[in-house]
DNA sequence: CCGTTTCTATCACGTCTGTGATATAAAAGT
DNA sequence: ACTTTTATATCACAGACGTGATAGAAACGG
């Protein structure tokens, strides 16, 4: 018997190299079946239709991404025990799996981004759609709200500073999707670091 | 005669509601007749090919922000002579033509998403995209280069804070596109106002 | 008034799309 | 061994697409 499960992530990793190179238009089922190299027939077996092969696909995104953080979170200790310049690098180090700095993050970012650009006229993705825009959010209010509690640095308003980092993150990540050779890798964590430090660091600490 | 500008900008629009409403995939010589109401005939006059069409309303979302801000930089005073806060209201207003605030703004900066994502698999668009990719960053590092020069506050590393608000603006600006019921007018405002107090205050000053 | 350019309108062609229907092949269950 | 499910593979159809070609109509220049 066929693995079920694996032929379809197997025809989703096919939509997201699809969808990475060429964008989301040029994902077509005899596309996929072709970047996959399996028929047509086959792909159709797997996906009731094109919608449904869609919506595995940015599922799938998604999931791996949200895996990602979650493994790295549990791979993280405690922050409050380290100084802050190591907090701010386990922070940055943390947070960069939302950017594109290689070229597996790079793919899943840019599909992303192509499929969030998608839901905004696909009512039949807004789900998924609204799940992740609100995670760069609800992931940020976390961090803050971790912060905060530490006790380390003047709390500022965290209603403001949410959506703050969450806009950075976003803003950095839609950039080097859009201009890779234009925004290196080091100038991405650079900025990451730099913001990230204004929020651990007390607020009065000019201090390097 | 006809005024060939005019149909021409006339058609630029249709191409940009349609775009802004259901994306560019959905931008087709018949729908583009249709929206403008105009035959396709028409369209083609005024047009070669389907690619000059898209150069050009591409262009033209590019020229028209462009302009607002270049209008608004003119009413502007000197920033130098405000208090820190006027300072910072003036350029949260003057930045807020690059959000999606209201109809018109949403709009261009969604179009603009649309074209900037469909320049990576379009090497004819490259150049715009570059150039609109770029703009932000230049734009922000005029403004902290300005308020270095005014010698208030405390110059952090411009190679870092200009593409820090470069991508913050974007970021505001993307998120706002994809969720507009999630981002209201006024976060968007109160994160970036917050972000400029920041760059415009010194940094030691914490007081409010 | 007439020739010329500009504009509007329509047809046809080839290509690509998703999908319904169907056929063959392979594996599983009994 | 036989039936049933699962998988792979094609064909055909209707629709949409960009575009080349062409033909009237309208406005202009002389």
């Amino acid at each position: 018997m066929v693995d079920g499960e694996e032929r379809r992530a197997h025809i989703a990793d096919a939509v997201l190299r699809l969808a990475a190179k060429d964008g989301l238009h040029a994902v077509s089922l005899r596309a996929v079946a072709a970047e996959s190299g399996l028929n047509i027939g086959s792909v159709r077996h797997y996906f009731d239709s094109q919608h449904a092969l869609m919506r595995f696909a940015m599922r799938t995104t998604i999931d791996r991404t949200t895996a990602r953080l979650v493994e790295r979170r549990e791979k993280t200790g405690s922050l409050s025990e380290l100084s802050p310049e190591e907090a701010v690098d386990q922070l940055t180090e943390f947070l960069s799996e939302l950017l594109p700095l290689d070229e597996r993050r790079r793919t899943e970012v840019t599909v992303l981004v192509e499929f969030l650009m998608a839901a905004r006229a696909d009512p039949g993705l807004d789900d998924l759609a609204r799940e992740a825009v609100q995670g760069t959010v609800t992931l940020a209010r976390r961090i803050l709200d971790a912060q905060a509690r530490s006790g380390r640095f003047e709390p500022k308003d965290p209603e403001v500073e949410a959506p703050r980092l969450a806009a950075l993150i976003d803003g950095i990540a839609f950039r080097a999707v859009l201009q890779p050779e234009l925004t290196s890798a080091d100038e991405c964590l650079a900025v990451l670091r730099a913001h990230l430090a204004e929020l651990v660091r007390p607020v009065g600490d000019t201090q390097v």
